[in-house]
RNA sequence: GGGUGGUUAGCUCAGCGGAAGAGCGUUCGCCUCACACGCGAAAGGUCACAGGUUCGAACCCUGUACCACCCACCA
């Protein structure tokens, strides 16, 4: 006898082994088979998947097994991602746990390091995601690394053509600096913030002793390195002091009070500091007005360029320290409370500095504008589609991407430069290792994969490389090219790309998808994929982030330890309606472990009274009334289910084939076939359930891969004809001839039929154990459809003796309810509460009559008449007339009371 | 400041023009020979608010109020 619930664990795991073993996901390239393609979003190789890993590849699985049993060529191609800076830090955090640093052990070494974690990490990785089920190929030589040779390959000829077109350019622009990461970031990398903070008034005096100018500004700190105080032109309180000089307080400069427009007069006090150096604004103005730029907030986020007193000291520090020595110096107006937004390193969530540097951008408005017009034209989509608008707009608005980082895991940038030519441009560390170049010089960059040979201005041989290294996400934008071996021309770029569908959370749709989109445009003059399927992130139960610092993150490798993976991923797709984030808790899994439990339940049924080895058929030309409606409905679902798919509604395919399952083929379909089972029907009957079964199990598959295996291997052996592997079999598809709509109607009302008797019991507590006798009435035509059912009522509403007559008035002793146009009597013994029994009926009466009342009146209403459509009135008659039947019935049941007992 | 989404049962959310739904939780009764991770029966909702369109609105329109997220250089 099988354990009464299902066991995950050894399931799973035999399972994961035999689909790669038997090489069921290997790539191949098939010219007469539509191929249907997904690119993995590389997970970066900065540690163990979490929940948002756990969706998307539940949702690309899904996609995947889908379009596999559909019978299309699937591939969906495996890799992980290098993860510049994140993976960067993880590996600081390793070092500094050993007490060192990646100073310490220099470039090369700890390059060596980052690739040997890349070893243990990415086999990590890839253990995670088949434990997740995903339907990969994971043999070695199918797996992607984005700093692979072929991924660098491809990585360099998108420089050398980006180049080329002169769409990459060196530039001095301000940039977003992470001085705990010590690189640049693109704009996109900083997260914003609201802080509480405070607005200060700062006093300026004027160089002529007329008098101050006060300013009002959030980062005293920089302060420093002011070049000017601005105002508006228009501003009439400042008209007479342009163009006069302030004395820059806790220094010995003095700088210019400058007219611009860009000023608010309305803020503050109308006065702006200006900081070019370390203000987008600023810088902007400052450009204007040719104004002077130092540099007083260096890479490491400490005080430079200014009075002994702050030097070297954090910024935070000494911004507490320029306030007291103000405030003590007369100098501080106000301090106001204030709240504001604080950028953020997206990869440290320390605070970003922005600042002037020279570092590699690429022109990005001439790469959108084809994606913008395939994204309008709707040869690129979105689900949902409320991302369209959002992406549109993003991406005319783009603005140039920063794309040298400062770290060294990462594409090194492929720019060579001549020691000979580079002597006032090149600067290097005491190691001797180049650590900063500047282009202002005029020194030019050979563009170049490998060490130039000779200089071609002044035929020197010596070579330095850029230290920097690309942005991570220039070879994620080449990914659904580069892994079919771009720019080779090889036979998988030329069968599988375009791919078909990519899945992404939405956080990444900047970062990641619109750079995909573009760097497909212009490679290959093709999108990289027709649509996006955008999924929400995975919250904790109360909607916030998982975060570590929170405490509040799920780990899915314990939630499927714990109720196995089948769970989870039912669990997961079920809530990710419309793209929406998913509040997900331990709870939340329960309904998925338990359904996980009912089916494999079914199986234990079916193995419980089929005979091992004996094939078992479904015979259609002897259907009962209960067989073509259990026929039927399947039909139905296997017709919703695919619609769902097709329109990539995952949740609510999964919902149908659920409901299916449990609630009609369970709890109905089984319950009605139960005493056939036991009698010479039985075969008949098993080969139904089995037939309807496997196909639900097949339906089911892409969503639970493991236990739907699982129990159609077990079922096998019962079946005419199978597949070894349900994930390589045919989907059902709905079928016509199997649509019996009567049959439905028939079956729904003697559904309600037992469900009222039911109901009947429960009200006067008669134990389930206890068999009742039910005398059913009703007109001679209804009545004859319920003889053939009759069995069915007896075992399912617990009844010993049933006696179905027509039109029968009250028989003693007996309580009643009306269903349908059936009246139904249950015979009681002993003592029925008659006053309990006449509130009941009141009750329901009660209820029913206002609102046959309003439907009727409903029914009068000439509008509703003339607009309404025909099929809506007819509803609305029928409804009338049943209703004011039961009513009728009822009336009937309270008046006899009285007299019956 | 702009944009997007949300406000429906105690909780998490479906439904998006024709009698208010699911899962979890709650109450009552059942270890009925697949399943107590189960079965049966129930309780529980002026569908945020105010107008409008319509024969008819949770659903469409217009406002308002909160909530969430994204974008934006207001010091």
């Amino acid at each position: 006898m099988l354990p009464k619930t299902y066991e995950p664990t050894n399931v799973e795991e035999k399972w994961i082994k035999i689909w790669q073993d038997q090489g069921l996901f290997k790539p191949k390239i098939d010219k007469n088979q539509k191929p249907f393609t997904i690119v993995i979003p590389p997970p970066n190789i900065t540690g163990a998947l979490h929940m948002g890993h756990a969706l998307d590849e539940t949702l690309q699985d899904i996609f995947i097994r889908y379009a596999r049993m559909k019978g299309n060529n699937a591939f969906w191609v495996p890799g992980t991602d290098h993860g510049g800076i994140a993976t960067q830090n993880v590996m600081e955090k390793i070092l500094k746990a050993e007490g060192k640093t990646k100073e310490e052990i220099g470039r090369e070494s700890f390059l060596e390091r980052m690739w040997k974690w890349y070893g243990e990490c990415g086999t990590t990785i890839l253990d995670q995601l088949k434990k997740i089920g995903c339907s990969i190929d994971f043999s070695k030589e199918n797996i992607r690394f984005t700093m692979d040779d072929q991924r660098a390959a491809a990585v360099f000829q998108a420089f050398k053509e980006l180049w080329g077109k002169g769409l990459i350019y060196r530039g001095e622009r301000m940039i977003n600096w992470c001085p705990r990461c010590y690189t640049a970031l693109s704009d996109i990398e900083v997260e914003y913030e609201e802080e509480k903070s405070f607005l200060w008034h700062i006093k300026y005096p004027l160089t002529d002793n007329s008098g101050h100018i006060t300013v009002a500004t959030t980062r005293p700190e920089t302060m420093l390195g002011d070049t000017a105080v601005a105002v508006n032109p228009s501003d009439k309180r400042y008209s007479k002091v342009i163009g006069k000089k302030l004395k820059l307080p806790l220094t010995n400069r003095e700088i210019p009070i400058i007219a611009d427009e860009a000023v608010d007069v309305s803020f503050g006090t109308g006065a702006v500091k200006i900081t070019p150096f370390h203000d987008p604004a600023d810088f902007e103005m400052a450009q204007r007005h040719n104004l002077e730029m130092i540099q007083v907030i260096s890479y490491h986020g400490k005080m430079e360029n200014c009075p002994e007193k702050y030097l070297g000291k954090k910024v935070e520090i000494a911004r507490k320290e320029i306030v007291e020595d103000l405030k003590e110096a007369g100098l501080l107006e106000k301090e106001e409370p204030y709240k504001h937004n604080v950028g953020r390193c997206y990869r440290c969530s320390n605070h970003i500095e922005p600042l002037i540097s020279e570092q590699w951008f690429v022109k990005t408005k001439n790469l959108a504008k084809p994606v913008i017009e395939k994204t309008k034209k709707g040869e690129f989509s979105l689900y949902p589609e409320n991302w369209k608008n959002p992406f549109l707009m993003w991406l005319e608005n783009i603005k140039d991407w920063c794309i040298s980082r400062q770290i060294w895991w990462g594409h090194r940038i492929p720019a060579w430069y001549c020691k000979n030519c580079g002597k006032e441009s090149l600067f290097f560390d005491e190691r001797g290792q180049l650590k900063r170049v500047s282009l202002k010089k005029g020194l030019k960059p050979v563009v170049s994969k490998e060490k130039p040979l000779k200089c071609e201005i002044c035929g020197g041989h010596e070579f330095v490389q850029d230290p920097d290294v690309l942005d991570t996400w220039f070879s994620s934008a080449l990914w659904p090219m580069s892994v079919f071996g771009w720019p080779e021309k090889t036979e998988e770029m030329e069968y599988f790309y375009p791919t078909s569908i990519l899945v992404t959370g939405y956080e990444i749709l900047y970062l990641w998808v619109a750079r995909m989109a573009m760097s497909g445009m212009f490679h290959q003059g093709k999108l990289p994929f027709p649509k996006v399927y955008v999924h929400g992130i995975v919250r904790d139960k109360h909607g916030q982030k998982m975060s570590k610092s929170k405490g509040n993150v799920i780990n899915p490798l314990d939630i499927m330890k714990k109720y196995g993976t089948d769970s989870m991923r039912f669990s997961l797709i079920i809530q990710a309606i419309g793209g929406k984030d998913i509040p997900f808790s331990e709870n939340s899994i329960i309904g998925g472990r338990n359904f996980v439990n009912k089916i494999y339940n079914v199986s234990r049924f079916i193995h419980l009274y089929a005979v091992k080895d004996r094939i078992y058929k479904p015979d259609y030309l002897s259907l009962d009334e209960t067989d073509k409606w259990m026929l039927s409905r399947f039909n139905e679902t296997c017709e919703i289910y695919s619609k769902y798919m097709e329109e990539m509604m995952l949740p609510e395919a999964l919902d149908r084939i659920y409901a299916f399952l449990w609630d009609e083929f369970c709890d109905w379909y089984i319950e009605f076939s139960k005493p056939q089972i036991n009698s010479n029907q039985k075969d008949k009957k098993l080969g139904l359930i089995i037939s309807v079964f496997t196909d639900s199990l097949k339906l089911l598959h892409p969503f639970m891969p493991f236990v739907t295996e699982e129990l159609y291997s077990s079922l096998s052996g019962y079946l005419e004809n199978h597949s070894n592997f349900l994930c390589m079999e045919k989907l059902p598809t709905a079928k016509k001839e199997f649509s019996f709509k009567e049959t439905e109607k028939k079956i729904s009302s003697l559904m309600d039929l037992i469900k009222t008797i039911r109901a009947l019991r429960a009200q006067f507590s008669i134990p389930p154990s206890k068999k009742i006798n039910v005398t059913i009435s009703a007109d001679e035509k209804a009545i004859s459809i319920l003889k053939e059912l009759e069995e069915h009522i007896k075992t399912l509403a617990g009844i010993e003796n049933l006696k179905i007559e027509p039109n029968l008035t009250k028989p003693p002793k007996t309580i009643a309810a009306v269903s349908g146009n059936f009246t139904i009597y249950v015979n009681v013994e002993g003592n029925i509460d008659i006053e309990k029994e006449k509130i009941r009926l009141k009750k329901e009466e009660k209820e029913l009559s206002p609102l046959l009342e309003k439907w009727k009146q409903k029914s009068l209403d000439e509008s509703f008449i003339k607009n309404a459509p025909e099929p809506e009135i007819a509803k609305l008659r029928e409804r009338i007339l049943d209703t004011e039947n039961k009513l009728k019935k009822i009336k009937e049941l309270a008046g006899y009371l009285d007299e019956a007992f």
